[in-house]
DNA sequence: GCCAACGTTGGC
DNA sequence: GCCAACGTTGGC
């Protein structure tokens, strides 16, 4: 079991939306090092949290699932699609996604200010210089110490 | 294989 | 809108 961290920009995609459809395939990731975490190393029941990015108030606002193994993107395949990758061939994708399962919208979002203020939470890779990733690994300290922030 | 130019991300 | 940081591209 492991926890991760993902981006989305909440005009494209919020919480709110992954509330209302409950399971939804998290498309559109074009970096190798994202991918690679989504193709090797989510599983079934791992634990996520939704990050809100470029918007006013960045930070966590709230908890998924992973809903199943990863599978091929099919908007990399989409010539219409704002992602749409000419080069990926569809015998051998190059870009893979997992469905995500809502699980619950925090009442008060975590930060980014919030996290940056807290001294545990100092070398997490949210907040390590010029960190761009979309998708990355949550330590397990990491994780609680949010999960504690959440709870007070 | 090097590296400059360019594109993207994302906070501010 | 600005800009730092990083990834990607392509000429050599």
């Amino acid at each position: 079991m492991q926890y991760w961290l993902m981006k989305s920009e909440p005009n494209e995609f919020s919480i709110d939306d992954l509330q209302r459809v409950t399971v939804e395939p998290w498309d559109g990731v074009r970096n190798y090092q994202a991918r690679n975490f989504i193709r090797d190393q989510m599983a079934l029941g791992d634990r996520a949290f939704f990050y809100h990015s470029s918007c006013q108030t960045p930070g966590i606002v709230g908890i998924m699932e992973i809903a199943g193994a990863a599978y091929p993107d099919p908007t990399a395949f989409m010539p219409q699609n704002a992602h749409y990758d000419a080069k990926s061939d569809p015998r051998n994708p190059t870009w893979m996604l997992v469905e995500v399962k809502f699980v619950s919208k925090l009442k008060h979002p975590v930060t980014l200010q919030r996290l940056k203020q807290e001294p545990a939470l100092a070398d997490m890779q949210l907040l390590k210089r010029g960190n761009r990733l979309s998708v990355f690994p949550v330590e397990a300290r990491h994780w609680r110490r949010i999960m504690q922030l959440i709870a007070t």
